[in-house]
DNA sequence: GACTTATTGCAACTCATTTGCAATAATACC
DNA sequence: GGTATTATTGCAAATGAGTTGCAATAAGTC
């Protein structure tokens, strides 16, 4: 399914803005800043506030996910892909994808744990091959 | 080692805020709005700005760990105690201690990432058995 | 093309956390 | 103990990511 049809099925509208974010965000998980500077390389006046609603309207929409690392700062990517997890750089910030057999966790956190288990967040953290 | 030998160590020194947060914390892990509140209980008045910067000081000297959940929002605990995770209630916010077998985690990511990695956080959410 | 209403941009706001600075108090040294 | 040194505190002000109100604009519909 297109993204237009994706926003058409729950009344939302394919706009510029929202074309260009989509683009920009077809590259690489980014932060709201990054996407920023990302659009005016490309020329293109977008305010931030229609950024962050965007990518409100996007993960509602199962587009975009939203995964918060150390800073607390956001980073938004493609929801289009297998579940996965992120490495992050210490250093430079760097961000490399991860897999992982997540049966594995979620059968061991099932064990040790009351509650009922509905997701998680993991990500590993250390330093990408140039700054090592 | 006492909490105040750690501090001497490095210089710091022992004060009443100082002696005064750490107590709180031995009950459970905290946010700083929690722990502001944990203190007025106590009749204490410790300024906000001074709860930031000895949690700072504190996990500096590794006497304590400080996690972010979903909502940005900074919990602080004990590091004296084993390496473990938590399990976050999505209706009511209660936070329990989960252990899991690391070994599988660490292995797995060291074998499909090129980074060299030295950490990891992991949560897991879902439903206490209250809010089921 | 005109109508309806979602979306945009701007300014102002929120709220956790940080910073500057003068007043205070913990250690070290006598 | 008393004094000097300097880390720490409290208050006010700043920061910065993210949110909200509102009037102007533009997508979708017919
Ligand atoms: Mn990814
Ligand atoms: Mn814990
Ligand atoms: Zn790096
Ligand atoms: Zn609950």
């Amino acid at each position: 399914m297109q993204i237009r049809e994706k926003l058409a099925a729950k009344g939302y509208r394919m706009t510029k803005p929202r074309q260009e974010i989509f683009n920009v965000l077809c590259h690489a998980p980014q932060s709201v800043l990054e996407i920023m500077s990302n659009l005016q390389k490309k020329k293109l006046q977008i305010d931030k506030v229609t950024v962050y609603r965007t990518l409100t309207s996007f993960v509602k929409l199962g587009i975009v996910e939203e995964t918060q690392f150390k800073d607390k700062i956001s980073v938004y990517e493609l929801a289009d892909q297998k579940h996965h997890h992120h490495v992050v750089c210490d250093t430079c910030g760097k961000i490399e994808d991860i897999e992982l057999d997540e049966n594995l966790l979620e059968e061991a956190a099932k064990k040790s744990s009351t509650f009922q288990i509905k997701s998680h967040h993991l990500e590993f953290f250390g330093l990408c091959r140039k700054c090592r």
